[in-house]
DNA sequence: ACGAATGTGAAGGATTTTGAACGAAAATGA
DNA sequence: TCATTTTCGTTCAAAATCCTTCACATTCGT
């Protein structure tokens, strides 16, 4: 990669966080400490970012990122680990669903620069690939749900019948014995087409969504491949997903 | 391939891209090192791009596409009155399809709060209204094509395709007696469908497009039913437009 | 068809960029 | 505080890229 290219993509990562280390840098890129230094400088030369110990900072402010971002302020650092140990399950080269919610678009932030596939209806994470070079993005059509920013409706729901991928990686409202459950009709009927779709489900949820039911039930425990939760998760729900043989990552 | 065919090739790709490498022009052109060294040196001297080491850069800025939160866009002025004049002729309750582009980010803006059903596949215009009670927003599914936010391919052109509207409003890259074009085949392709899915075709074009021809053909002039432009546009383009029976609208 | 003008690709040396090594500086933790 | 670990900046040789030159091919006008 060169260095005009590499020196764009740090620019892109910046548009989706506000500090990036330089270990990620030399892994995204695929250079050596020394290389990722130089470009920094430049581009902190540039006033395009301040450099710290250990990384490099974002100069826009806080302020300017996305709303959505700010939603997802409550299990912040709950959801960011979970983000990171779901990217982690996913190989290169796969074609991957994400539907909307924060939880997912955590794990979508540390899916940048992989080199992938990815469907979602839902705005808010397009936007964080919009950029991107490496992600290939295709996002359903649909009726644009107001304050969500996800894609639903008829449109969205035969485009994704259309459509056959590796993974599905998952938010959801509630998770109980009985099964998964999120709070919207029209939403749980696009996530059980994505359910279809897909040949492997990854469900990620913070601890506070055990043992909760929501509005409308989505699907049974045994659709879900995977459960990616954090280390709040009490014993008896770690109890209730493993013994049913669903692989159960807590993420550390 | 002859020279002139490589370069038009190599502006195509800028249009999806930010930089490309020496190595990737040369598999893709079929030309040597050295022709597309002195291509790119061509098109530099031109003003078209920046020579990099190891390949080549746009000068086309990303604020100057996609960007449309921020005020970078020329002719801003202009565009913000083609807007309002353009927004002029959109009755309440009808279907509009709008295409993306920065001249009709602004019309959008115009039609907040307006009683609408709008149908687009630009994520940046979407987002303008992804607030809005009063307009019901539609958004063709597709392939996410890098940098302009729009939303294209066969996913896009199905859907555009199970569409009718009242009114079409489309920016284009260049306007001239020979018709209208755009920079780039698949955004024309797209634009197509959207001109056969709609009763009424309205375009808006600053002064500057006048006169312009961009890379690719989209439709003869006469596909037009309004044309709205600022009070640049020179007597000449004024005759070329209403002497078809166009109607021609100048902002002020 | 012919020569002139322009476009093309290969070869060489000049220049820039890169990665590894190593001592200096900063962060960390007891 | 002090020792340990991590990160930083600098230097240097190797690699990649660039520019120039030149011989050959193609296009154009006569």
């Amino acid at each position: 990669m060169k260095a005009a290219e590499r020196q764009l993509k740090i620019q892109e990562l910046f548009s989706s966080q506000e500090f990036v280390d330089i270990e990620t840098l030399c892994r995204l890129l695929e250079a050596s400490e020394s290389t990722v230094r130089r470009d920094l400088s430049e581009l902190e030369k540039d006033g395009l970012l301040r450099r710290v110990h250990g990384g490099a900072l974002s100069l826009q402010s806080r302020d300017d990122l996305l709303d959505f971002q700010r939603q997802s302020v409550r299990c912040q650092e709950e959801k960011r680990l979970i983000g990171k140990a779901a990217a982690r399950l996913v190989e290169d080269e796969q074609t991957l669903i994400l539907d909307g919610g924060s939880t997912v678009a955590e794990v979508a932030r540390n899916l940048l620069g992989r080199r992938l596939h990815i469907v979602t209806n839902s705005i808010p994470i397009a936007e964080i690939f919009s950029d991107s070079r490496t992600v290939e993005l295709t996002l359903t059509g649909g009726f644009l749900y107001p304050r969500l920013g996800v894609l639903l409706g008829p449109f969205c729901e035969q485009m994704l019948g259309n459509v056959s991928a590796d993974v599905l990686i998952m938010g959801i409202g509630g998770i109980t014995e009985s099964g998964l459950s999120n709070n919207n009709t029209l939403i749980v009927s696009s996530e059980c087409r994505m359910i279809t779709a897909s040949r492997k489900v990854i469900i990620v949820a913070d601890h506070a969504k055990f043992g909760r039911k929501a509005l409308v039930h989505l699907a049974g425990l045994e659709e879900a491949d995977v459960v990616v939760t954090d280390s709040g998760i009490a014993p008896e729900f770690q109890e209730m997903i493993s013994s049913r043989g669903i692989e159960l990552v807590v993420a550390n």
